[in-house]
DNA sequence: TTATATTTTGTAATCGATTGCACTAAAGTA
DNA sequence: TACTTTAGTGCAATCGATTACAAAATATAA
């Protein structure tokens, strides 16, 4: 019905008996046009209530003005929050963040891309699925020349920039914050070792342990995942060994909060024998009765600083490609799960 | 460097010595073509590697298989949650979602529709900031012939589909859920009470006293925020009064946290002495030691409907607007912090 | 075999904005 | 006065795909 027509930039060169051209030049406020038709232009162009038609822009500049951001599963609060810095960011530029998520699985991360790139985003946000091992299918935006920004999971695909925090400080920062604590027998609950966050947290462990001199010992690194679950039963194992850990770092606050429900279970009493340190700051943590310390990964800050490389890599020449690696630094809270000195 | 160059129906025409039209014909499945063409046709392109162009296509339909969604913010659990449903649900139909914030600000809402039909999206999905009051900007997607649905916090604005839950049905199982466990003096922690979805909590929670014969005593009604201090103080004010609440039912899980470490505090005993039941089922609510009782909102399922809501929308007839309002059935969470039967 | 119906294909316009090139008119120079 | 600049506009092609209409090719009927 109201079904308004759009006003295109001819009906505007009609009404004022000029040419489209000239109605184009003056919109786009830069060429050689007298300041008369331009400003007679910008007036009729605001009464007639025009629009500029962005499809049409696109399919003449290339230039979508959308990017598309890529993550496992959207309402993942870490994920989230990472977008959320990327939207905010990006939006006063004019893009439009488009979201997709892999499930966690590479065959859908390949069509994500494709789709991305064949409706021509002006640039890619990912945070690779953890299965992801072979990268042709990143390597064909480099191909396109649509920037691709990494996100926390990266790959190492030359010509790409990537965000991520310092997981290996972070490993280091958490075992540090225990081994001041007075523990002595630190164990470590690890992700899968062949994702590189996971490896850089478990070495960040190693380390403090090294420099603080205090023994490692092997078979208190155990490998979880994000469950509960994990986490207890890896508690329940540990536990069955006759030397038993006076602390525990978790590569993830699930896991951390698992093994804290089994710990209570068993009667040990935290922190005071044993301190639990989580990995990520989750918003469960802070709320608990026992509140969790947990290594914070700046998520927005993350976003927003993808937001901008991605913008330095746009706005700089095309041809040259930057790639840049931001490490951001992870920040530790200290909470009652690990604190001795309440 | 690679810049590889696309390829168009123009390039498949040409190798092939046919129009463009025959090529597009083909490409479509569609029109009257001969096989013989078609089969060639397709396996040129394929061969070519062709990839339609979305833009020129959208260009030339009018449709860009992009939808909008506007939240608050984005990385709310409930808000990613709705998002997710919606992104799974729409995928599948070759549609991309466009994510937009309002930071709870109708002046930033007005601004996301407006660039949003700008970019000529195909639908657009929304949960209202708290403060919208006006809907001008809201019908003018009306007027433009979008698709708009809202979801959770909607307006009533004719010819538009919403999707939300029976928060009224939430206010009254959680309140019938306290009266049975044996509360007879429950108090209840209202949203603002302008804002919908609030208004029908509060009407359910006074609809279930009424049905129960329990008396709703004025005062234990305190209108707080998302806040666990608004929850606190909340909960100060309470037990400042002579006869004290046995029960909360907060409509919103921070307000009930907040009270419940508050009641700690005091060492008032929950469940025994105090029952307490939140709204949202946020992730924390499970974890906690005393797990709390919540009323879910379903909200994956909600934007899966959102969706479907929108498709049936799309792919009904253009001019017949229907207008279809969705109600999804909340579920009660029965946890520790309101069960007495452990 | 010729006339007619039916397929199949091509031509050209269209969606709206942008831009190289050409042209006009006014200003500047000798 | 005659000639060169230069500012300001218009023309027309372009971005790629779609589609009404016309034309050609093929099939069917008489």
């Amino acid at each position: 019905m109201a079904e308004k027509e759009k006003v295109t930039i001819y009906d505007i060169s009609e009404k004022l008996g000029i040419s489209a051209a000239t109605v184009s030049r003056a919109l786009n406020n830069n060429s050689k046009i007298s300041l008369k038709t331009r400003e007679l232009v910008l007036k009729t162009a605001a009464e007639m209530n025009y629009k500029q038609n962005r499809l049409a822009q696109a399919l003449k500049s290339g230039k979508t003005n959308n990017v598309g951001v890529i993550v496992p599963y959207i309402n993942r609060n870490f994920f989230s929050s990472v977008i959320r810095g990327i939207e905010e960011e990006l939006s006063p530029h004019g893009y439009h963040v488009i979201i997709c998520q892999s499930h966690e699985d590479v065959q859908n991360e390949i069509k994500q891309v494709n789709t991305l790139l064949n409706t021509q985003v002006d640039g890619i946000f990912m945070s690779v699925a953890k299965t992801t091992q072979d990268t042709a299918h990143i390597q064909k935006a480099v191909a396109e020349n649509t920037p691709l920004v990494f996100f926390d999971r990266k790959k190492n695909v030359p010509g790409l920039s990537s965000v991520t925090i310092d997981d290996y400080r972070g490993g280091y920062l958490a075992t540090e914050h225990l081994i001041k604590q007075g523990c002595k027998r630190i164990a470590h609950f690890s992700g899968d070792l062949d994702v590189e966050i996971y490896k850089n947290r478990h070495a960040g462990y190693l380390a403090a342990m090294k420099d603080y001199k205090v023994k490692a010992i092997e078979k208190f690194s155990i490998q979880v995942n994000s469950k509960l679950e994990s986490g207890a039963s890896a508690v329940k194992n540990l536990w069955s060994y006759d030397e038993k850990p006076d602390a525990i770092f978790s590569a993830s606050d699930y896991a951390a909060l698992g093994a804290i429900q089994e710990l209570r279970k068993m009667k040990v009493k935290i922190p005071s024998e044993v301190c639990v340190v989580g990995f990520s700051n989750e918003p469960f943590t802070k709320y608990m009765e026992l509140p969790i310390t947990s290594v914070d990964q700046t998520p927005v800050e993350m976003g927003r600083n993808a937001a901008k490389v991605f913008l330095e890599q746009i706005e700089g020449s095309k041809t040259l490609t930057i790639e840049k690696k931001v490490v951001l630094a992870p920040e530790l809270y200290i909470r009652d799960s690990s604190n001795r000195k309440l």
